[in-house]
DNA sequence: GTAAACCCTGTAGTATACTTTAGGGTCAAG
DNA sequence: CTTGACCCTAAAGTATACTACAGGGTTTAC
């Protein structure tokens, strides 16, 4: 059985970070020592690495509380969370698509800096003064 | 002279926005009427323009407000400017990579899912349990 | 003269994922 | 037996860019 401050460090997170995953109902409550102090069994680091990597891949802290309750539940089906997948895939793709449009926006009017000069005289600043040229990413 | 009201819908803005932004420093404290109202030259339209189009672009409302100091600034060069934008455009960059990378990461999974039978067997999950494939996307 | 539409201030709330703070017990080593 | 490392709770703070609310004046149209 480890300590909150066992599984902070063999999971790669803080111990704060462990009460609130448990707050959030993201790890189960743990059983508690005479003292008071929460005991964990050895699997609970998978579990916060499962979290972890979840995150990794774009998915919120709700997300994963659907994916949790997914994996929990035995009449799920795995098309269930290859449609968690899927959403979240188009969600990435879509801020993937916003960026390169900054990008892209951004990009031309660096190369069309002369970068001498004064302000007054700045081909960005005057991009953005003036309506000109595709900037509206879709905010 | 314009009403503030005026201001926002020229603008494309709420007056609750506004107020923050003068608040914020990013436009000039107006001139008040008697009765205590807000009063604006018709050019704060402009003004008001150059900041949404700064950020539709990824700059924040600091860094908006760097970009109008060296406006204002007749000491400054262009190639102030242009710095904020070529490190804008950098942080966009990597905001793309690491979404990229998740992009990637989930797409291989979702490919790897038959859609069907139960979360048991389900290869995402899977992928999420066990330290499997380049998941890492930096954070 | 009254109702709708507009203006004002100051404060608090929103979302996300934590981190920090305050105040206080517990445990292991020397 | 005390010091340092560890544990506990509950509440507040962080960042960003607003939005909403409470409570109250002003202006315009009919």
């Amino acid at each position: 059985m480890l300590n909150i401050g066992d599984v902070a460090r063999q999971g790669g997170v803080s111990v704060e970070t462990l009460r609130y995953y448990e707050q959030q109902g993201l790890i189960e409550t743990p059983d508690r020592d005479a003292n008071g102090y929460r005991k964990y069994a050895p699997e609970v680091v998978r579990h916060i690495q499962f979290i972890k990597r979840a995150q990794d891949v774009g998915f919120t802290l709700r997300d994963i509380g659907d994916l949790l309750s997914l994996k929990a539940d035995p009449g799920a089906s795995c098309s269930d969370v290859r449609d968690r997948a899927l959403g979240k895939l188009s969600e990435i793709e879509e801020k993937i698509d916003v960026l390169s449009r900054m990008r892209d926006v951004l990009g031309t009017w660096t190369n069309a800096c002369p970068s001498t000069g004064p302000v007054s005289a700045c081909p960005i600043l005057d991009a953005l003064e003036a309506r000109k040229g595709p900037a509206n990413a879709d905010r």
